[in-house]
DNA sequence: CGACGGGACGC
DNA sequence: CGACGGGACGC
């Protein structure tokens, strides 16, 4: 079962990453020195001694391949400046430039002590610190946070103090923290200039209730006018799934103090686009309604997309800019600190009314259960129904509106360019209840076949998944 | 039959 | 300074 010691001839990277080492030693140390003194290390799958074609004579380098990274780490650690016999000169073991990258350049260690990890976007520094110091001394942790709004993309870095903490910490954190070893930060990888970047984070993953919708189209929006979507203005466009009435709109938007005013958006014809435009009296009470309305369920289940929309006021000046950003800043930190939270305005008066007409936009024969809330996006996903749709996808909006009433639904995810998605349950009993009324069944004119999702066919990890 | 995404930091 | 070998599954 176990291959032979050999790669195959089509290795162009070293697996796993930063597994294999690279040693400068002196000539007369032999392939069984190094193996007697870094098979202590772990299990070593290859040593080659770099020899001189015609003498046979040892260059003095050697490559060390070990089975894991963590292993090459702790070796490099405590073997580097050791000598290995008696009047030579102490060895230099460095991690080996991965060989499709061409490059001799010494693997520094800082480059290696540093993870890059996805996170709940609920999550603190602090709580990354306490799920990843049990791999080592963690020197410090930094979730990337949007500069304007403060809030986390999910996304984090935790520094060690050496490289095998590093190498433990991506071989056994759970698998779904994606840990790798970060890029170096000096050099910008060149794809941001945070322009976009916050339209890019509203509907890319993360959050399943604005995939695929309209609202992430920014050309409607004059974001496409080159001052890209950080812009901060008092004017806010309000999205819903669900039809909602000028007067729900009002009423909520309408218990952020200094509203002005409050408009459903039309089409030609006359119909509800599901959109209102709301203008606050001024920054801080938009800046507020946004942090507090963007992705909250209204009604339950539905999650409302709220943005910024220019208000035509001149902010090119640099000075207005920063302005606007510090009144931001200061109306975030009052957000977080303040005593009122979202919970306190999903109880507050006003959100108890539960019956708003949908949209006819779900067209079945099946009896669906009233819409349910869906589980927050970092649940654990205990359960996936595989679904095949006939003869093409329903978009996400509609799977989330049918899937969602059974509870606990996580996410809708579709394959792209198949004919079949995933819907992820954090309880498994709702996932059944939805296979068991949905299976076979027609909605919009397109037959569903829902089946249990097989489990995702990686390679067994340290630790298994659990659905 | 019909099968598995997404990821980067104010020097 | 000190950087890249060896060998071959199974249709």
């Amino acid at each position: 079962m176990e291959d032979c010691s050999f790669r195959p001839s089509t290795d162009s990277l070293d697996d796993p990453p930063n597994s294999r080492l690279f040693l400068v030693i002196s000539k007369s140390i032999t392939e069984d020195v190094i193996r007697e003194n870094f098979s202590v290390f772990g299990e070593i799958q290859d040593i080659w001694m770099v020899k001189d074609k015609q003498t046979k004579e040892s260059k003095g380098v050697s490559f060390v391949k070990f089975a894991k990274s963590s292993q090459a780490c702790a070796a490099m650690e405590d073997m580097h400046g050791k000598c290995l016999a008696e009047g030579t000169k102490p060895i230099k073991v460095f991690m080996a430039q991965s060989r499709s990258s061409g490059s001799h350049r010494d693997v520094e260690d800082e480059e290696l002590t540093r993870i890059f990890v996805m996170i709940p976007k609920t999550f603190t520094e602090d709580d990354l610190k306490e799920t990843f110091k049990e791999y080592g001394d963690i020197e410090y942790c930094i979730i990337i946070k949007n500069k304007t709004t403060g809030e986390s993309k999910g996304l984090g870095y935790v520094r060690y103090h050496k490289p095998s903490q590093a190498a433990t910490a991506i071989e056994n954190c759970d698998k779904t923290f994606r840990a790798i070893i970060a890029e170096p930060r000096t050099k910008n990888s060149g794809a941001d200039n945070d322009y976009f970047s916050n339209a890019r984070a509203e509907h890319v993953a993360g959050d399943p209730g604005m995939s695929g919708y309209p609202f992430a189209d920014a050309s409607n929006y004059g974001m496409a006018d080159g001052r890209g979507s950080d812009i901060i203005t008092r004017c806010l466009m309000v999205s819903s799934r669900a039809s909602v009435t000028q007067e729900q709109v009002y009423g909520l938007f309408d218990l952020i103090p200094g509203m002005d005013y409050c408009e459903m958006q039309r089409d030609p014809y006359g119909f509800n686009k599901g959109q209102a435009m709301i203008r606050y009296n001024n920054l801080g009470s938009a800046v507020y309604a946004k942090e507090k309305l963007n992705g909250f369920e209204y009604p339950p289940g539905n999650r409302l997309v709220v943005a910024y929309i220019d208000d035509g006021e001149d902010r090119s000046s640099p000075v207005g800019k920063m302005a606007m950003q510090l009144v931001a800043a200061q109306m975030m930190s009052m957000v977080w600190n303040g005593p009122s939270g979202p919970q306190l305005m999903k109880t507050s008066a006003g959100f108890s009314a539960p019956s708003v007409p949908q949209m006819a936009r779900v067209q079945t024969d099946v009896a669906l259960p009233p819409l349910k809330k869906l589980a927050p996006s970092d649940s654990w996903v205990k359960e996936r129904l595989f679904v095949v749709f006939n003869p093409a996808p329903l978009p996400v909006d509609v799977l989330e509106d049918v899937f969602c009433r059974f509870g606990s639904l996580v996410e809708v995810y579709l394959v792209p360019g198949r004919n079949v998605g995933y819907m992820k349950y954090a309880e498994r009993k709702n996932a059944n209840d939805a296979m068991a009324a949905l299976h076979g069944k027609v909605v919009n004119g397109v037959k569903l076949k829902v089946m249990l999702a097989d489990p995702p066919k990686e390679e067994s990890h340290k630790r298994q998944r659990t659905y």
